[in-house]
DNA sequence: CTAGGGTTAG
């Protein structure tokens, strides 16, 4: 329906007769505005209100030239990019603006890093169905560099369309947004399901995937093989992944490779910014200042300036290599020319003078930031807070951990542990406890690091289930599990009464760790023999006889024989056997007693020495003694009676030729 | 339609 107000002329929509039909009306959503678009009118500037004054959508209509279609349009980017009230300037614009220019408004806002902007755009472009491929593509780009994963999986998932979602650019867009932000092993999922559904990687996909090697564990060799199947698959490095394996050699601090893939590249073609920041960042492992200032040199031969990312890289380089009075020089060189603007070179001046333990200059640093007012995420602080966890000033971690938290409402993960270590450390269970409801609340998933605090920190506090349910966690949220850490987990469970968790414990780092030291078979041993736990302690001994002095296997085997399963005694004597370990006569003997004092067990007693007799073991004469004062619980006296002639027999055999030898 | 990939911080 449509209500008119301001003129009313005949309702001749435009385009009619030519005639200028300047009324404003409200639309019903069910009216398609494609129509309406020609308008002369710099629209939006003054929303024409209606008499209730309500700014609704309103339209002029107005016959005019294709050209001031266009300017039109323009007119409204501009109003939604200056708009700061999206939710409201978005419906005035609804079948006016399309697809290409609202891509042109959410370009805008992500280039100027206004997030909340480029995800309420999107929605509503979402929401409305004005939206084409390189809207996806561009937004996903956009979580990618807010990090902002799970929120770039929600929209690929929503896509519907089939031809859409299983879209090179899309994917590609999707996969690097996954890789950058530590999510490489979904990346690589999707990597072969693009495969799967009938894509053909190129090098965009391979060097999109590249990109999350950076900061994986053992990135270079991953990259090396990515870079084998680009190759089989027929494609060709191209600078941009040159330019990504440097940064890769870079990050795994591989300085050689790192020169060798640049003057590879030169070859091909002219090296650019991207490869020479790289190339210095590949000198900022070892502090190779003398290299880096060179290369920097040969870089501006070759007229390219240093920009932000190049000189802050250079500060790296001194940083690292303990060069403080070239870095503070540096970074008063960094602030003339404008490029000090956020934190991340204060950020490397401070990080590498606390480690190097000069952490009053490090606080130094910090004011000057906060002075200057530098825009920070949160990466100070966080530094921060190591650098005084690190040098135990609990008092000023414990400060600065709860005036970031007033601050920042928006915390990741690397913060949060930041956080949490500093309360841990300082012993504050209450902001410890908060802190793990805030984890849940933000549903921030706790990583390796988060978990081995507060293995860590329970243990301290002696809450030693708690301690334990969360190593269990870890390990069931599939994280490697470290062995010092369980091994100490392994004894204080085992002190405070907690046997069997101890050996779970045991086991978890087992599966998680193929090669665990060899000794903590045996400590684990002891600790079950020790708490009675015979049918566990039994499995250890079994697997790893190896690697168990004998004393600790004669306790078990006393344990055993004395209060172990009757069932699994000569299972555990036949284990010895194997392992090639003697077994000493009062084994035997108290085997053999145990036995006697369970006469439904004769069928194992009469294995057992039958076993004994065959594999060249003597009936000690106190057990003789009592077998022979017992026979009557065999039934057959006889049978026993020679069983025992004949082992006397073959024992002497047996030590003459022991003699012999 | 121009789209999707690489550099610096904890």
């Amino acid at each position: 329906m449509l209500s008119l107000s301001i003129s009313s002329p005949p309702p001749a929509i435009a385009g009619g007769n030519g005639e200028p039909a300047a009324y404003d009306f409200h639309p019903s959503p069910s009216i398609s505005l494609s129509c309406c678009r020609r308008n002369g009118y710099p629209l939006l500037l003054a929303v024409p209100k209606t008499s209730e004054g309500t700014p609704t959508s309103s339209y002029s209509f107005r016959n005019s030239s294709r050209r001031s279609a266009i300017s039109e349009r323009k007119a409204a980017i501009e109003q939604v990019k200056e708009s700061t009230n999206l939710e409201a300037t978005l419906p005035r614009v609804e079948g006016l603006l399309r697809a290409e220019d609202l891509n042109v408004i959410l370009r805008y806002f992500g280039e100027s890093r206004r997030w909340i902007e480029v995800s309420q755009l999107f929605d509503w472009m979402q929401k409305n169905k004005v939206l084409n491929l390189t809207s996806y593509s561009t937004f996903i780009k956009y979580m990618r560099i807010s990090r902002n994963p799970v929120k770039a999986l929600q929209v690929y998932d929503s896509i519907t369309d089939k031809s859409t979602r299983v879209h090179l650019s899309i994917c590609n867009s999707l996969l690097g947004c996954m890789a950058q932000n530590g999510r490489f092993a979904s990346s690589v999922k999707l990597f072969s399901k693009m495969k799967d559904d009938g894509l053909s990687p190129d090098v965009v996909t391979y060097s999109a995937l590249l990109s999350g090697c950076c900061k994986e564990e053992d990135g270079y060799s991953k990259a090396v093989q990515l870079v084998q199947e680009l190759e089989n698959s027929g494609l060709q490095k191209d600078a941009v992944i040159y330019g990504s394996l440097i940064a890769i050699c870079a990050s795994n601090n591989l300085c050689e490779q790192a020169e060798e893939y640049f003057n590879q590249m030169k070859e091909l073609c002219a090296p650019n910014i991207f490869h020479y920041s790289s190339l210095l960042n590949a000198y900022s492992a070892n502090g190779d200042y003398a290299k880096a200032e060179k290369l920097v040199v040969d870089m501006k031969s070759t007229g390219i300036e240093p920009n932000k990312v190049v000189l802050t890289t250079l500060l790296k380089v001194y940083a690292r290599g303990g060069l403080f009075e070239k870095s503070h020089n540096l970074l008063t060189e960094l602030q003339a020319l404008g490029y000090a603007e956020d934190e991340m070179p204060y950020c490397l001046l401070m990080d590498n003078l606390a480690k190097a333990g000069k952490i009053e200059e490090a606080r130094e640093v910090f004011e000057k930031l906060k002075e200057n007012k530098v825009k920070s995420d949160g990466y100070a602080y966080s530094i921060m807070i190591s650098a005084f966890c690190r040098a135990r000033m609990l008092q000023e971690s414990m400060q600065l951990a709860k005036s970031c938290e007033v601050n920042y409402e928006k915390f990741d993960l690397v913060m949060q542990n930041t956080l949490l270590r500093a309360y841990c450390i300082a012993g504050d269970m209450d902001s410890v406890m908060k802190m793990l409801k805030k984890m849940d609340e933000l549903k921030l998933s706790p990583n390796w690091n988060t978990f081995h605090i507060l293995i860590k920190y329970f243990c301290r506090e002696k809450l030693f289930h708690l301690a334990y349910r969360t190593l269990e966690d870890m390990h069931n949220k599939g994280h490697k599990l470290n062995e010092e850490l369980c091994l100490s987990l392994i004894s204080q469970l085992a002190k405070a009464g907690f046997p069997s968790e101890s050996f779970s414990v045991y086991n978890m780092l087992r599966f998680s760790n193929r090669n665990v030291n060899k000794s903590i078979h045996e400590t684990v041993l002891n600790i079950l023999v020790g708490a009675g736990l015979l049918k566990d302690a039994y499995v250890i001994m079994k697997d790893n006889m190896e690697l168990i002095s004998k004393s600790s296997l004669n306790k078990f085997a006393t344990s055993f024989m004395k209060l172990g399963n009757i069932n699994l005694i000569n299972d555990v004597i036949k284990a010895f056997y194997r392992g090639g370990r003697t077994i000493d006569s009062e084994i035997f003997q108290m085997a053999i007693s145990r036995f006697i004092e369970k006469p439904k067990k004769k069928d194992l007693l009469l294995h057992l020495l039958k076993w004994m007799e065959s594999h060249g073991y003597v009936v000690d004469s106190t057990s003789r003694n009592l077998l022979l004062k017992n026979s009557h619980i065999f039934g057959q006296k006889k049978l026993l009676a020679e069983m025992l002639s004949k082992q006397h027999v073959n024992s002497r055999i047996l030590r003459g030729l022991q003699v012999e030898v």
